[in-house]
DNA sequence: GCGCTATATTACGCGCGACGATATAACGCC
DNA sequence: GGCGTTATATCGTCGCGCGTAATATAGCGC
């Protein structure tokens, strides 16, 4: 973890939904596109957690497996979840972008 | 916390470099401002554990204090960490409101 | 058969956030 | 003048969830 900073914006389950969003993937195909579009790599604990917990919260639920692969899809809940979360998110940040403006 | 959602992005850290970087305040002021843009409420025992860690990792610093008041302001370094975040933050979020717009 | 990629599960430690209790000073109310 | 309320900060503790790592197994290349 780089020294002295705050890293990213890391939270496994908005990533995992984030991801979800833009089709069903299962765990495995989750860690790459988060590490393409993210930059950010969870780890095996991290992100199947967060599955279960997400899938416990009813935001995705799972597809019948193939082969080893466990697919998630995003449920309505999810993506209403997900779309209020980055909303907010979005003018938080615009806001803390703005006042950052003063500082050169 | 409500029911099946994520809740908001709430991490203190940010929301308080965020302030911050509108103009340094003492910590109660944080709490109010904080409240006021963000609609989180952060309880004592997170916003103060959350400003001496912030300090110690060099991203705010101490004012002097006046009256009883504890003021702080944004380092430089907090002001990097935080724009690089929440450039990250956005580009995540726009890509998550673009998957979204195909669920109606 | 060996090693690497793909894919998932489980266990554990620990940071930090959530919440509450406590302290104290100043102000307004009646 | 005592009382409630606001302003302001500190401390303790409890548990969730992240981070990491170890493990399992299947398939492919060679």
């Amino acid at each position: 973890m780089e020294i002295g900073g705050l890293g990213r914006f890391a939270d496994p389950a908005v990533l995992i939904l984030t991801s979800l969003a833009g089709g069903p993937k299962h765990g495995y195909a989750l860690i790459l596109d988060v590490a393409e579009f993210a930059e950010v790599t969870l780890g095996p604990g991290t992100l199947y957690g967060a599955l279960s917990r997400l899938e416990q919260r009813g935001l995705i639920e799972a597809l019948p497996a193939e082969d080893r692969r466990r697919p998630y899809r995003i449920t309505t809940d999810g993506a209403a979840a997900l779309r209020s979360y980055l909303e907010h998110a979005q003018s938080v940040a615009r806001r803390g972008l703005l006042h950052l403006e003063a500082y050169a």
